[in-house]
DNA sequence: TTCCAGGACCCTG
DNA sequence: CAGGGTCATGGA
């Protein structure tokens, strides 16, 4: 077990980690307890601070920075997409909140378990797999369950669960796209961290020709765990802000809201939506 | 019971 | 390229 305090400038631990992007996160009063990568997390806020507990006494204060993304100037990147009134009324409801840098891995099954799902199933089906294929992680060693958790399971470990393991899950018409990444990326034909030195529209190429991987999925792993934030994910929500505010109620594809707003929010379009997404989901 | 959920995919026109 | 049906599952 490791303590450690973070000076956390312009950041909103409760709108960062409650907007939607992660799945792996509890709260509890004034604490939130997580996974991120092998170690279990308990994490508050005080003003500026940020107070973590680590399962994992290895732990690095850098690697906590660029999990939270606390080395990014926030300011810069406001500036950039506060375009418009409605933007702004966006960004003012949740400041601080940050896009996280998650794990690759895990950011890609998590999205590809949200097809055609609602939020407290993507987030049950991920902690039902980690419970299941994943290690458990202890904070204070003697672990009542509330400061345990489960590490997100390796590709090989997926792949060793067969479809018919991960359809125990109940994660339905998913298991087989789940299975076949697991092999892909186990395997080494697919080497996610070789796309993080790719242009977006590249490392877009190549996740969408995983099964299950369309153009939301492969946006929303490319924002979150690649960050890459020219990519503008385009859900149900967002259509319909994005419609009311910038079409005048018109039905428009999802593919020209995406390119509009690439136009529009230019390369921090991906931190545009998820102002719009923490927005239009909270007055809906 | 019926509807829908941070979509993807396949088939038509 | 756009429009429609289908895909498991479970909670409202």
């Amino acid at each position: 077990m490791k303590k450690l305090e973070l000076k956390a400038k312009d950041f909103n631990l409760g709108c960062t980690l409650e907007c939607g992007q992660a799945f792996r996160w509890a709260r509890d009063g004034e604490f939130y307890y997580g996974v991120v990568g092998n170690r279990f997390l308990k994490v508050s806020q005080k003003g500026d601070r940020l107070s973590i507990e680590s399962s994992d006494s290895a732990v690095k204060e850098e690697e906590l920075t660029s999990y939270f993304n606390l080395d990014l100037d926030l300011s810069k990147v406001v500036a950039q997409i506060d375009r418009d009134r409605h933007m702004h009324e966006a960004i003012k409801n949740h400041k601080g909140l940050r896009i996280l840098r998650q794990d690759r891995w895990e950011c890609l099954i998590s999205y590809m378990l949200s097809a055609y799902n609602n939020i407290p199933r993507i987030k049950g089906l991920v902690e039902n797999l980690s419970a299941k294929f994943g290690n458990r992680i202890c904070l204070n060693g003697y672990a009542p369950l509330r400061y345990a958790g489960f590490s997100f399971p390796a590709p090989r470990v997926l792949k060793g669960a067969g479809i018919g393991g991960l359809k125990d899950i109940r994660m339905g018409f998913r298991a087989s796209s789940v299975y076949e990444a697991a092999s892909k990326v186990a395997s080494n034909k697919l080497d996610l961290s070789s796309i993080a030195g790719k242009n977006y529209q590249n490392a877009k190429d190549i996740l969408t020709e995983l099964r299950g991987v369309g153009d939301k999925v492969a946006d929303c792993v490319l924002l979150f765990g690649f960050g890459m934030y020219e990519a503008f994910p385009v859900d149900v929500w967002i259509r319909r802000v994005m419609e009311k505010i910038y079409f005048k109620g018109r039905a428009v594809s999802n593919k020209e809201i995406r390119e509009f707003a690439q136009g529009y929010f230019g390369p921090y379009a991906g931190y545009a939506q998820e102002y719009l997404y923490a927005w239009g989901r909270a007055k809906r």
